[in-house]
DNA sequence: CCGCAAACAAACCAACCGGTCTGTTCGTAA
DNA sequence: TTACGAACAGACCGGTTGGTTTGTTTGCGG
């Protein structure tokens, strides 16, 4: 038999298709049965190591979306000198590694904030958090751009870097929505004029 | 008794409650029992006007959502002359007239269109083709003011109000998550940003 | 005043859904 | 080798959900 009992490995193998079903049908559409069947797995497994849907959901947001998203959109900053050439690229890098598929599907983190924001606090909150600590991860990669000379020094970096993560969500929404890569790149040169509005004369 | 019999006026009841449940618990979440709990009526009312929770939904979103942001979004721009004027008082008249809760719930078209746009051509299509409608509204106002002077001759319109609808919607998911006005407010600043980075010089 | 269709009420239903319970199998430390 | 707890399987359950069916009341044209 190919049994071959892994604790850690079901957890996981549980998390990704709970994953894949949140983000195509939001947390309330995802189903727990689906997500049993998509594994191969039965209630007893999956009630084993986690003990309710709304702890799966919790799990599924921390210990995959924002980890994701940390690696995706965050941390390629830091290897960047100007800040806004630094965004410029991250941005085209998405549009370059994400499939079909991913665009159709939006971003998992704002798919869930704005699901859940008004009907769950244990939601609402965590993603709150993450995103101040993306916004706060922006702010000061544009506050070094401002010591450099990059960036402008009249700018609120943590204001400008929350309309920026308020925009790139907004587009990838749009883009979603007219199921079209075009609104994603067309939108960025838009979003590419105002990070230049944001440079030192 | 105080039946008072009224088709289209029980139909209209319907379709607020409908709209309010659907605006908090989205259209998955909206339950057909909370909507006749709410007006007092029962199934075979609702289900009299209605065939189906789904065509309700397409009610609410084609007889109420997407009137009222031709209301509050796109009309009110006819009235200025400046586009990147109007733009900029139209989404302050916004944070005026939205009360708190409104705010806290986000924009219903933008929530449907998260929600549905993956799993339902039905919601999706018509979110599409409303919010190309908003973009060409955003982008003739545009060309207005290039034709006058105000916006520089090189913007792409129709791309520029793309980018503007989505920001705006995209601060709107933000601002409803972090459950706090003030994120839309600092917002609209970085918008103002950009709107003016469109004026000829 | 009558007749009839529209506008509802009320009971009912099958499918679904998250969660529980009991039992079985596997890995591993002693 | 054995004992024991962790890692599952599989049947079961009560409440919920969208939808249906049947019956009743109201408004209204003739």
């Amino acid at each position: 038999m190919n049994v071959e009992r892994n604790a850690e490995n079901t957890r996981l193998k549980i998390l990704v298709a709970a994953f894949e079903e949140m983000h195509l049908n939001g947390y309330q559409g995802m189903r727990v049965d689906q997500v049993l069947q998509k594994t191969g797995l039965k209630k007893g497994a999956l009630y084993h190591h986690f003990p309710s849907k709304q702890a799966l959901g919790y799990a599924v947001l921390e210990e995959l979306i924002e980890k994701r998203i940390q690696q995706l959109w965050i941390a390629p900053l830091k290897r960047y000198e100007d800040p806004l050439v630094g965004l410029q690229k991250t941005y085209k890098r998405i549009g370059k590694v994400w499939n079909d598929e991913f665009f159709r599907l939006g971003c998992p983190l704002n798919n869930l904030a704005q699901e859940m924001s008004p009907i769950d606090d244990g939601f609402r909150l965590r993603i709150e958090a993450f995103f101040l600590f993306w916004r706060d991860a922006f702010a000061e990669a544009l506050e070094r751009g401002q010591r450099q000379g990059y960036v402008a020094s009249d700018v609120d970096c943590k204001q400008s870097a929350m309309f920026i993560i308020a925009s790139m969500e907004g587009i990838l929404g749009m883009t979603k929505n007219q199921r079209n890569k075009t609104v994603y790149e067309n939108c960025g040169k838009e979003l590419k004029r105002y990070l230049e509005s944001l440079r030192a004369a």
